[in-house]
Parts: C-alpha cells; sequence; structure tokens
DNA sequence: CCATGTCAAGGTCAC
DNA sequence: GTGACCTTGACATGG
C-alpha cells in the first residue's frame, strides 16, 4: 500500500502548478511557468521519496493552457530532458502517479465541442505521463459526467465516446465515483460494458452508495484493475465537521483513517488523502498504517481498539 | 503592500 | 430562464 496526496506540498515553500490569466499568455511566459512548476515538482518529490510518501497527484496547471488552441509550444519537446529525468526519479522510487483533469472534462456531454475539448484535455495529461516515461500503472482520473436528466444514455455516451478514444488515453483513464450523480454501483455498471478501471472514492462513497460496505466497495473496485493497470487507486477523505455536506476535512481525523484501514485487512491498494492539508495529513496516515502492520511492542501487550 | 474580485473550460438545482 | 453553487488556489487589479 502506497499512501500519498495531491498536487501541493504545504511545507516545501514552492508551487507545482503555477499558472496565469489568458489574458497575459505568452510563449515566454508559458516556457518560463512550466519551466518553475518543473522544479518545484521536482523538489516535491524529493520530498515525498525521503518522507516515504509514495503516491503523488500531479497537478492538471503544471502545463497551463496545454489543450487550448492559445497554446502553440511543443512543450514535451522543449523539456523533454526534463520530464524524462522526473519520471526516472519517479521509476527509481517506486512512487506511484496519477493526474485529475477537472470538472469541465466531460466525455459523455451531448455537446459535440465539449466533448472534443475533453478528449484534447484528456490527450494532454497522457502525453505528460508518456514524457515521463511512465508505464500503465500512472493514471488519470475522470468523473463519469453530467446526467443530463437521462443517466442511462448519459452512460451510453460515455460508452460509446470511450470507445472512440486512442490507446494512449484508454491505457490510463480511469473512472471515479463522484459524491451526486454516478455511485459507485453506476461506475461499475460502466466498467463492466467497456473494461475501465474504477477508482473507489471513500468520501464519495459516504455521501452517494447502495449500502455496500467500504471492504466490500473496495473488492468490487478492485477486480476492475488489471496486472497492467497496478493496484486499485482510492481517494481517502472524510467530512468536515460543522461544515456543509460534502466539505472535504481540513485535517486528518485519525481515529476514522485508522479504522477505515483496520476494516481493510488482507486488501491491498493505493490512498490517496485529499484533505486541504496536504503533507500533513498524508504523513499521520503513513505513521499510523505503519504502526497498524508493525505494532510496537507496548500496543501488543495492550492492544487498542480500532 | 494588502485586500478582494476574478480566473478557459460545465452541470445541477433552486427559484 | 436566470443565477447561485460546486470547489479552490493563486493571479492580478485597484485601493
Amino acid at each position: 500500500m502506497k499512501i500519498g496526496y495531491p498536487c501541493i506540498n504545504r511545507s516545501i515553500g514552492c508551487t507545482a502548478n503555477s499558472t496565469f490569466r489568458l489574458a497575459n499568455y505568452s510563449e515566454e511566459r508559458l516556457i518560463e511557468t512550466i519551466g518553475a512548476n518543473l522544479e518545484c515538482l521536482e523538489r516535491i518529490l524529493h520530498y515525498n521519496i525521503e518522507k516515504g510518501l509514495l503516491f503523488f497527484r500531479i497537478s492538471s496547471d503544471i502545463v497551463p493552457f496545454a489543450s487550448h488552441p492559445i497554446c502553440k509550444t511543443d512543450w514535451a519537446k522543449h523539456f523533454k530532458r526534463e520530464l524524462a529525468s522526473l519520471g526516472g526519479l519517479i521509476r527509481e522510487s517506486g512512487m506511484r502517479i496519477s493526474m485529475h483533469p477537472d470538472q469541465f472534462t466531460l466525455l459523455n456531454s451531448p455537446s459535440e465541442d465539449v466533448t472534443r475539448r475533453s478528449i484534447a484535455e484528456l490527450e494532454y495529461h497522457c502525453m505528460l505521463l508518456d514524457a515521463m516515461g511512465l508505464d500503465d500503472t500512472a493514471k488519470v482520473q475522470i468523473h463519469v459526467g453530467g446526467v443530463y436528466s437521462d443517466m442511462e444514455s448519459a452512460i451510453e455516451r460515455f460508452c460509446a465516446r470511450y470507445k472512440t478514444l486512442g490507446a494512449q488515453i484508454k491505457n490510463r483513464l480511469v473512472i471515479e465515483n463522484d459524491h451526486r450523480l454516478y455511485s459507485l454501483r453506476d461506475c461499475l455498471q460502466l466498467s463492466k460494458q467497456i473494461k475501465i478501471p474504477v477508482l473507489f472514492d471513500s468520501f464519495h462513497h459516504e455521501c452517494l452508495n447502495n449500502g455496500e460496505t467500504f471492504r466490500n466497495a473496495v473488492i468490487a473496485a478492485s477486480s476492475t484493475w488489471t496486472k497492467d493497470d497496478g493496484l486499485l487507486m482510492c481517494d481517502y477523505s472524510s467530512q468536515k465537521p460543522d461544515a456543509a455536506w460534502g466539505t472535504h476535512t481540513e485535517h486528518i481525523d485519525i481515529t476514522l483513517f485508522r479504522d477505515f484501514i483496520n476494516r481493510m485487512r488482507g486488501l491491498d491498494f493505493d490512498i490517496m488523502l485529499e484533505i486541504k492539508d496536504k503533507e500533513k495529513s498524508a504523513l499521520l496516515a503513513l505513521g499510523a498504517y505503519e504502526e497498524l502492520r508493525h505494532p510496537p511492542s507496548y500496543l501488543l501487550k495492550h492492544p487498542r481498539t480500532v
């Protein structure tokens, strides 16, 4: 099991997702921004390796406007060396990588234009992972999309569009259950039709489910991942106390996390902590996980109930 | 320099 | 049909 966090490290003092306004676009600024982002990404990766956090999500903003028509720059070529070097670092350390295009990436939109732009966005994400030389266990996760007042035909549209995608995208694309529209069950049904892996989001599942326990949900989602896909990826979070329903917590509730892990005995998958304080919570989670695997002697003598 | 409004992209729901 | 909300950090403008 690898444990990690998405996109941002708050303790290093740099960001790998710096962008700028479209109105201020220039090729020079693009190159400058990508360069700074990649430099910061390298620092984050070193931090993660040192701390044993071996799952990380690279921000979609690492190459600003990559799929926008304004971008004519062959950034993959320009940063070929840097990207290959980052990829080497990732591979050597055994780190797992994911990416998560934003909410407007919709394969099942009734609008051809929205779909076309979405596919361009997916191409960009895959191109980046390819340029880093990462295998197909590095995934690009999206939600199924809108319902458009008819879920069945929305799912059909997703499948039809998926079939038109090239292998470069298909080999990396996975779908994630969301917290309002497409439950795990819906995703599994979709997966059955087109053999797409289902990434399990535990917090979304808490918000929207069909009665499956966490454990059975993880087992079912796991079965959609092949050897080439690697282990199941799982997003983990919990409800922010006293906040609107569905709001991600600011800090990890370590008791809840320990309980979650404890229910998963004998199962293996990778966990991404979608929690606001990022690496801070991820480190606590890693500590809790290692304690459960290798309990210190005082806990063996006086077992903690989890 | 700091505060606050705004930022490529869509969809859903309340009214 | 219109507008708020989702969710979010960081850009950038204006005071």
